[in-house]
DNA sequence: ATCTTGATGTCGAAA
DNA sequence: TTTCGACGTCAAGAT
């Protein structure tokens, strides 16, 4: 690849302190082209739609990617101060003179507008990326370890089925103990509270039900750990707990 | 407010395609002034703490924030590819020639490290904002607008208490109905799963017990509506459902 | 399309 | 600090 080519292929069209109308056709034009736009400047901001909100004005960084998502960042905080999801419609206009970027989509109807009292800086980045995000520590994760390894569970634990499905949904791991008395284990990648309990409890209710048996059913929670009322609720409804987690400890 | 000022205040310093040492020396400047910065570049990502990831060669927009957040976003979806909450000590340094942004937090141990092989932009501005958020359309308004008119959920019925505490947790509105028959009332801003019925259920089975009393308790839960299964589970644990929306309709 | 559940969920408040 | 529930949760998979 010549350097030509190499800066071409992720080239920045940047514009500093822009007039109101330069700043829109430079958004016009990236939307126009598929880029990822960012716009930096004081602005008001109002949502409508799922909920409704405003903010007054202050200095954010507005971004728009190719895919219709907008987000709007404030200096604090992880997550942006408003935002519109993938597949909206994203314009650039002037309002008596100031630039109003727009966004809406429907199903459910939203909208948000983003007003601009100064523009300091307009982006537009043509973007190429080939490669995928590669995770682990993952729920699927503790399910392969213990796939792999029943007896991380119990000696003579023997799954017979993943995802089974019950009436009150699926069941991560369906087994069987050393004794053949079914097992229904639910895991979580992180320390739990009583809501996983609580949907332990609703799957062995339900296999109980299913299954048109008066043998005993048991229920395995597995988890790194659990909190105090977790554990109650695990004793008060005569469920299990085993610690583990999702990636063998160094 | 003069011009000058006016600009001083959302200042935005660029740098267009930088040598590594110069896209350093900007993201190290930013950082100690409490900027916030974006670089835009291609880059690679690893991250390792609750879970790890790798993130292979793509061009990519980074953002650090002055409160130690930072987020890199890729061209697609509303969230950010990978991230660091707030709080986080970021570094700027050269490994090996090229720029790399660190962001490491203990409690829990947590890395963030982003490697460009190439620089496109780096941007640091100076941030004022001063207006806060204001949304409506949420539970707290649910809340209201049944203590302004509690014949809403049914003819007679009297709030006694809101977040009354049980050992499951606090009910939302506690009250009598008619016939002085106790009533735990749960809140939900929109359309509800079966999640939500385990949740009333815990609150009714806990008073149930706190109470000490033989006296039939009922368990209602007001939403906009219910899914099916949710609707079925209510029915099993004889429980109640009263359909009403955070705002009045129009 | 709706429904269900996981997530490096994040965020805020209370104990 | 831990625990708990809300969130315009988001995102992915199943129906």
């Amino acid at each position: 690849m010549t350097a030509t080519e190499d800066r071409r292929s992720a080239r920045a069209d940047t514009l500093v302190d822009p007039a109101p109308e330069q700043a829109r056709a430079r958004v016009a034009e990236g939307i126009e082209a598929g880029a990822m736009i960012t716009v930096f400047g004081r602005c008001t901001v109002e949502y409508d739609g799922r909920a409704s909100s405003t903010l007054g004005p202050g200095d954010r960084h507005v971004m728009l990617k190719p895919d219709g998502s907008i987000l709007v960042h404030t200096d604090e905080g992880q997550q942006p101060v408003n935002w519109q999801p993938p597949g909206c419609t994203q314009e650039a206009e002037l309002d008596d003179g100031a630039l109003r970027i727009r966004s809406r989509r429907s199903t459910p109807e939203e909208r948000l507008d983003v007003r601009f009292e100064r523009v300091t800086q307009v982006s537009a980045f043509v973007v190429d990326d080939g490669s995928e995000l590669a995770i682990s520590g993952t729920e699927e994760d503790l399910r392969e370890r213990i796939l792999d390894d029943p007896e991380l569970l119990e000696v003579g634990f023997t799954p017979l089925a993943t995802e089974r499905q019950t009436t009150a949904g699926a069941i991560d791991i369906y087994g069987e103990d050393r004794s053949s008395r079914t097992v229904a284990v639910e895991l979580k990648r992180k320390r739990v509270g009583p809501d996983a309990v609580g949907q332990l409890g609703r799957y062995v209710d339900a296999l109980q039900r299913d299954l048109h048996d008066d043998a005993e059913i048991r229920g395995l929670l597995v988890a790194p750990s659990v909190t105090d009322r977790a554990r109650e609720l695990l004793e008060r409804n005569g469920l299990e707990f085993v610690s583990l987690t999702p990636e063998p400890s160094e």
